[in-house]
Formats: structure tokens, C-alpha cells, sequence
DNA sequence: CGAATAGTGTCTGTGAGACATTATCGT
DNA sequence: ACGATAATGTCTCACAGACACTATTCG
């Protein structure tokens, strides 16, 4: 302790500890998950529900990863925050704002990006459909609607796989992973490892790790859809319950018992005096968010 | 297919030509929330609980904040990944490792770091208290374990304020805050935007943005501990049931009964052979996790 | 009237909360 | 025996799940 007051002994221990590359800063860019809700096109795949989970992706027209799908993103600029950064990246790719955004996950691994060392710090977007016109960015050829899903495949008790499908809203472009999560205990926690495998056949991928992204981005999307009126940004100021039934039953990826689907939701909601008519059944009421609910539950956030 | 090659030409000379200085980079570091409970030191503050939250911080030897305290953390290495940094620190700073540790948030407002711009992702680890002996780092004069208490003053319809005190176990160095929750609207999610106010009066103070980071992971932890065994990373391999809920209640800031705790915590824990004995009243049974407890709702983690 | 979907009523099981009671040590 | 804390039993109530039933339009 007593040689910490000499110089030389400082100086010394600077130069030991001293590495050239340490200061060696990484690139730190966001990325975007922006998600929708959208009708399913009939006669195509057959699931049970009548919408569709959609994320915008768009197609990298410079390397790496060239012609390839990608979320959009970008470089955070040195004087904006991040996440001025990611709402910057929400306008250009949709033309929106003021829409509900989150940060999801930082990105962290060396090799993300052949590059270079890249930092990705991801945020999830929920955008309602109609009146949206994606656009390209200057480092996209063209800016899509994806149908998402996420079915489970098989689960014993040290894993569980999963096939997460990634599809144009035309068919033109399919991509397909295997998602397998390892169970793993992590300090006395019940934890999982995620790996993910493309499906031989896939003529185009997605850029970087994010599938990865996208997976996670999923998980909490359904967890949050739980106990959090996080769905409600996914559809327009007047909807009706069946609407947002279906909304709740894409993200979860299960049916819901209408009866108790209205009284888990009728407390959030407003009733308006519009009625949906001329459907060849008895008309829907619309309903509008109540701005006056408050769950106990609420995430916490920065601004 | 074919222009596959060709992709794979463009995108080779691509990486050769790359100049990565096109873009000014940020500087990015990890900040360690490293907490653990402990005994609560007899005649002080008159708490109910048995046990206090303690969170570890080191007082800054060089500026800025020089003198001030500060969370422990460090520059990510530009080849380590940004959790192997965490891990690097988290080891520097208590020499264990294999610990409960879970990224926590990314924070990026362009003057966090009055040197320059500095985007910190911040990681939040749970570890037992005993035989764990701190080290101060080669930027800190000391690390010490501090007290956190966070108790609510008051509470209306667009905010609420606690007071959160950070204070050192031999109670020389005391830190205040107003913590101000004001509730908001994003899009159709009620959030908060928080804000904190250093009470007059601090001799020191906490460097940085670190008092919104110690807050933030109270929060989740506070979360967290109701539906994960999150808490069991806080007590040592056998522990007693009674102990247990001491972590809890601490955590908490509330206290629970004792029966229904029980209930609850039992199917996840398994009974030892020991029973601490020799204390004046019936001997307490021993018990350690039960790693085949699987609860339905566990966490999404990228390791 | 029938097809179709909107919307409501009600039974049941589960689990959290509150509290009462019993158990087993040291002194 | 008594003080002290461990450990268990049980009642109630709120709420989610499952399902049956009624309502209102179009054609």
C-alpha cells in the first residue's frame, strides 16, 4: 500500500496493465424488431387463427451478408442517444412515430459481424398495420412484411425444439430455422441455452445473429402479451373484442376461451358507439383502450 | 445458385477493402450490480427484517467523479464478448465465479460520462455473502458493501416517490435519493419515467447514472424474486427455510407468512440431513434446491 | 328459419392470503 | 414450566379455466 505513493511504482503498473488494444472501441449499432398484426390470406397455410404475427425485414443490398434478409438498423451516431438512434431507425423504415418501443437485448458476441467488433442493441417495436407503407433504407433494396411462427416441435426434459419460420407475405421467400433450448441451471436458476440451425433448403438466410433476435423477441412478446396491455398497440384506436382476441391468440399461439378472454379484458377497454354492422351476423361493438386502467404490473422502463 | 460464388467474391473483397473508420465509435464499458444479503447489523436501523440487501461499490480514485462511489465495471476488451467482460469484472471484484448473472439494461444517453460518449451495459449478479472477500480494482481506492433501502414516501395518480438510501455497513459513508415514478402513457402501455433527485445533504455521492442503474435492479429483482428461484443464489448450498424468507422479506420490503411461504417454497426444495441445533428454541431443518424443479415460467436467456 | 358469430352465465378447481394451532428445543 | 421460534392445518376468497347458453344480424 505504502509504495502506491511512488511514482515509478504507478508508472510501472500502468505500463504491466497497459494494453494498446484496450481502448479499442466497438461500432455499437440497433436494430429493429418491428412487429404487426396482420389478416392471414386465406387458403394458404391453414392455421387456426385468422391473423398473422408479422416483423418487417428488408434485404441488404451491400455485403456482408448481401442479398440476404436482415432487420432494418443502423450506426448509432456519436451524439444521439441510443435510443433516439432506434426511433431514428422506426422513422425511416415505417414513416411513424410516437408507437410503443422497447429495448430488448444487447448483442454482445465478437464474431457478430465479419467486419468488425459490432455491438447490436436491439428493440422491439409494435406497430398497427393499416396506413404503413415500409421503406427502404440506403442500405436496402427493399423493406418486407414477414409472417412469423414458431411451432413446437418436440420437448423432453433437457430440451425443447421448435421450428420458427420466417415467410414473405407473397411466398416468395421462406426461411426456416430449428430453435433447440437447452435447460441449463445457471447458479441455482432454471435457465436455457438457445441454438439455432437453418433448414437445408433455404435460399436465403438472415444476416448476423438475427434469428436469434428474432426468437427472443418472440418469447418476450408472448410473456409480455400475459400481463401487459403491450397488444394494444398492434391495433387502431377503435377495434373490436374478437379483433383483439385473435391478436392475443397469434402471439400466443393458442386459442382462448372468449368468456374468459372478455372478463380478463373488459376492464381495460371503453366501450364507443360504433358498431361494426352489415357482417352476416349480430354486429360488433368497437371498444377503445381506457386510459384510465392501471395494472398493478407495470415493466419497468428508462426513458 | 450460381451468383452464390459470385456473392461470395463481392462480399470477400468487400472485407479485404473494409475501412472501419468511416464512423467516430463510442467507447462501451459493463457496470456490475453485484448484490448479496446479510445479517443486519443488531441496535441500528430498526427494520423488521432480520436481513439486509447489501450491493457492492468501489470509491473512484481517478477522475471523474473522483471520491465519489461507483458501481464496479470496466472497458469491454475488443475481443472479449461484452458477458465475458462482466464475468472478467464480476471475478475481479469478489473472486468467484459460476455466479447468477443476467444482463440487466443498455444505457446510452450521450453525456452519461462527462469524458466522452460512453454506452454502459449493465449486469446484475446475486451472490452469498460469506467467504467472499471484495477487491478493490486498479481504478478504486476500495470496494465496500453497501446497504440499499428503497421505501415509498408517497404515492397519487401520476406519480410515486420513494426514498432510496445507499449506506455503508460501518455507516460512515450515507447516500440519499428521491426516487420520482411519473406515470405515462407510450403508445398504449402504461410505463414510468423516472427521476432522481440527490437529497441536500450527501457528503458523497453516486457516480454517474449509477443510482438510476441500482434502482432499475431493485426493481427486477424485486420482480423477479416473486416468480423465479432468482433468491436461492443469495444463500449458500444448505439453508434453512426460515433463512429463506428472510432473503425474501428483504427483498420485498414486506413481510409473508410464514405458512403460506412454506407452501410455495417447498416443492422446490429438498430436506437435508442437518437441522441447526444448540439454538433456544425447536431445531431448524436444513434444506438445499431441488434441481428437478422445473417451474413452468423461467426466464429467456442468450448466453 | 338457419347459419354464423357476438356476447353472457355459471360451475369448478387452484392457489394465495389470513390466521390458528401444534411441535420441540434450551434454560 | 416457560420463552422462543419452527412447523403445520384450515378457512376464505379471488380468479382462471371449461363449457353451456342466449342474442342479433343476414340471406
Amino acid at each position: 500500500m505504502k509504495d502506491r505513493n511512488q511514482t515509478g511504482t504507478i508508472e510501472r503498473e500502468f505500463l504491466i496493465n497497459y494494453k494498446p488494444d484496450r481502448y479499442e472501441r466497438p461500432s455499437v449499432t440497433v436494430d429493429m424488431l418491428i412487429f404487426t398484426v396482420d389478416d392471414a390470406k386465406l387458403g394458404k397455410s391453414k392455421g387456426t387463427f385468422g391473423k398473422e404475427l408479422k416483423i418487417l425485414l428488408i434485404k441488404r443490398k451491400k455485403p456482408p451478408f448481401m442479398e440476404d434478409m436482415a432487420l432494418p438498423g443502423g450506426f448509432v451516431n456519436i451524439e444521439e442517444s441510443i435510443q433516439d438512434a432506434a426511433y431514428r431507425e422506426l422513422k425511416e423504415e415505417t414513416n411513424i412515430e410516437n408507437v410503443y418501443m422497447e429495448q430488448l437485448y444487447t448483442w454482445g458476441e465478437v464474431n457478430r459481424d465479419p467486419r468488425m467488433r459490432v455491438i447490436s442493441v436491439s428493440y422491439m417495436a409494435l406497430v398497427p398495420k393499416e396506413g404503413l407503407r415500409p421503406i427502404a433504407g440506403d442500405d436496402a433494396s427493399e423493406a418486407i412484411w414477414f409472417v412469423v411462427k414458431k411451432r413446437d416441435l418436440m420437448e423432453c426434459s433437457t430440451n425443447k425444439s421448435s421450428m420458427l419460420s420466417v415467410e414473405s407475405e407473397d411466398g416468395c421467400i421462406k426461411m426456416g430455422y430449428i430453435v433447440t433450448e437447452y435447460y441449463e441451471r445457471k447458479g441455482f436458476v432454471n435457465t436455457f441455452r438457445t441454438e439455432v440451425e437453418p433448414i437445408s433448403g433455404n435460399e436465403t438466410n438472415l444476416a448476423f445473429d438475427h434469428i436469434h433476435m428474432i426468437n427472443m423477441a418472440l418469447e418476450r412478446l408472448k410473456n409480455k402479451v400475459e400481463y401487459t396491455q403491450i397488444a394494444f398497440n398492434l391495433l387502431h384506436e377503435e377495434f373490436t373484442l374478437p379483433e383483439l382476441q385473435q391478436v392475443y391468440e397469434t402471439i400466443l399461439g393458442r386459442t382462448l376461451y372468449k368468456a374468459n378472454f372478455r372478463k380478463k379484458i373488459l376492464p381495460m377497454v371503453i366501450k364507443t358507439d360504433n358498431k361494426k354492422t352489415n357482417v352476416a351476423h349480430r354486429p360488433v361493438q368497437y371498444y377503445k383502450f381506457n386510459p384510465e386502467y392501471y395494472a398493478g404490473e407495470i415493466d419497468y422502463k428508462e426513458e
